[in-house]
DNA sequence: CCTACAATTCAATAATCATTGAAATGAGGA
DNA sequence: TCCTCATTTCAATGATTATTGAATTGTAGG
């Protein structure tokens, strides 16, 4: 990935509707939902929602799909994961063991974001 | 982690000198650099990268500490994965299991970001 | 104590971005 | 074909945000 393309994913993610966007098609999988349905769920205007699944798409982290009348999107988890392999790369200069415990629990899933007494 | 917080994360890692920034001190691990030799990586202006210093530490993905003349900047290990794991929580609405492969090349290391067919 | 240096603060300017409502597009069903 | 509905486009406005250079703070070494 390009360092560009990380800095467009990141300004798509720092907006409020966006990122609960993203948030919302993260914990819906693979199957999405259709853009009105995103729009009522974080209750912004059609208009509105339409132009940030836009941003979303360019920056990658969305995918976007037709069925009969409506546009789903869905999250891009090869998106998603190319992002996040971005900002870690090389991480303590090739020695990942130095840091690895600190990232174990970011892995995706129901309950791993515990909390936990930070360094 | 609150989402207020992962938006301000989000929004410091969009700019194109901070995000250098982050994955500059991601790879040194948590040695380090100080406050000028950073400037002088990424080649900015003194007051220009303390603006964005502070940004990153107030976004929790930086932590300062004095040594002698000089302050001293790493990567906030913790507060990356509280990041990522904000970003991933619930996903696939709790079966990690659909999109934890698409995912698996996300840890951190040398060359674990490589080149794949995207779906 | 006083000088030098590293880093930060400050005010002003320029640039980018979100939001709104109305109008337009385009795919389906009757 | 015609009509309907879901989504998108457009132009205008208001609100953040990055950058610059000078002035300031605070920490040490002589």
């Amino acid at each position: 990935m390009e360092e560009r393309q990380a800095r467009t994913a990141f300004a798509a993610l720092s907006q409020e509707t966006r990122l609960r966007i993203v948030r919302l098609l993260v914990q819906a999988g693979p199957d999405g939902m259709a853009a009105g349905a995103i729009a009522e769920s974080v209750a912004v205007s059609p208009s509105n929602v339409s132009f940030h699944l836009k941003d979303l798409e360019h920056a990658g982290m969305i995918v976007p799909r037709r069925e009969a009348r409506s546009i789903i999107y869905s999250a891009d988890f090869n998106g998603l994961r190319d992002l996040i392999a971005f900002l870690m790369k090389d991480c303590c200069a090739g020695h990942p063991e130095i840091c690895a415990p600190a990232l174990a629990a970011a892995q995706c899933g129901p309950s791993t974001a515990k909390k936990k007494a930070r360094a």
